[in-house]
DNA sequence: TTCCTTCTGTACCGTACGGTACGGTACGCT
DNA sequence: AGCGTACCGTACCGTACGGTACAGAAGGAA
């Protein structure tokens, strides 16, 4: 059990934008944390040193804008990857720590927040919350369904389908705190706090699921 | 283990709107099941056949509004209540599958989803967000843990905080559903799916936290 | 009847904001 | 040098919407 981070998206951390797009991207997800929803592009070409014409130039609109903020953040999340060739039940449990430690991290962080929020009010006439969804909840899933799978695999868990037992780690790691967090209860989790429910939540997770 | 349902508020269904206020705010609620937050005041006064200084005397301003109609759903929503005069292992087992089946149900009604979106949307600058949780989550949590404690007393359950038992419970039952819901992921259970995760959870549960 | 209260319907005001136009500048490239 | 491209800053337009004002209907009390 080993191992480095990996790109959420794409290898070598190609992604659609240029340096300068980046920047602009920077500036408008800072704001869009500060500001949430009611971000405007006149603040946010302000904010960006850039002109309003190269923001719908670059963008196409407001709701172009949004969704690259969406994808240009999933670009920079890492979470780590687990080395399964040598896999044992401690091997299991230290690879649900370190996911689960990281997932939560990620969940409860201001950015993350700002942009579910946002994509939840607009969820209604736009995709954006399905981008969201894409990026965040299912680009996990596929990450830890291998580990859960290896693990099944080695004869040391027991599942019907690695989504049924992704779904209820993720319920019992995140329970209710995402939606606390998004309905503006001041919710701060020291690092060392993470790591002790995600070690809590991975624990339970094997009484429940482990052979 | 038996009986009836209890307002979530008030004991009579006392509340604090007239019926005509009560009708307006059901044609509100309708209506921002519909558009969702981009509600306007035009909107909700043609579509109650009310007249918007009416909203405005009876409301105060959008923000009021909007408030009042949560705080009106749930004076309407009623939840089971359960008897512990006579508790064993079965009891507790049927208490957490009534209560859970109850609360996905609510919690994935298009009502509930559409609250907690308008809610979260506006939790930066508003405390709309901290109303929902009062009227949501914080008072399901005051439901339960009556039957939490007294499966302890009664040497059934093992915890050591009501508010930790329960939250598990929570994560098992919705898992990442609500947050899907919101970010608009059509996601249709029916009455016999949910009951039967209902108890997949209180099962689970048990499993986690019985002696 | 007259007066008062409460409500509806509609017209109106001010402003915020998405989107566009355009002049001016920096920096290539030939 | 001349030209094109890409960008910044700002002024501007149109509209949607929150909030207010007001005229008049309905009904109740005297």
């Amino acid at each position: 059990m080993t191992a480095g981070f990996i790109q959420s998206n794409s290898a070598l951390n190609i992604s659609r934008f240029t340096p300068r797009q980046g920047e602009v991207l920077d500036a408008a997800l800072g704001l869009l944390v500060k500001v949430g929803d009611k971000l405007t592009m006149n603040e946010v070409a302000k904010a960006a040193s850039c002109s309003k014409e190269t923001l719908y130039n670059w963008f196409g609109d407001r709701e172009g804008l949004l969704i690259s903020i969406v994808q240009w953040q999933a670009s920079k999340v890492v979470m780590p990857e687990v080395d399964f060739s040598r896999i044992d039940r401690v091997g299991v449990i230290r690879g649900l720590e370190i996911f689960g430690a990281n997932l939560l991290q990620v969940l409860t962080s201001d950015t993350s927040v700002a942009l579910n929020r946002v994509a939840i009010a607009r969820a209604v006439s736009s995709n954006l919350g399905s981008i969201v969804l894409e990026n965040g909840r299912f680009a996990m899933g596929k990450r830890l369904k291998p580990l859960l799978e290896a693990g099944r695999d080695a004869q040391l868990l027991s599942f019907d389908t690695s989504e049924a037992a992704y779904r209820c780690f993720f319920g019992l790691l995140v329970q209710d705190t995402q939606l606390r967090m998004l309905l503006g209860e001041g919710i701060n989790m020291s690092a060392e706090q993470i790591k002790a429910h995600a070690a809590w939540a991975s624990n339970q997770f094997m009484k429940l699921y482990s052979t």
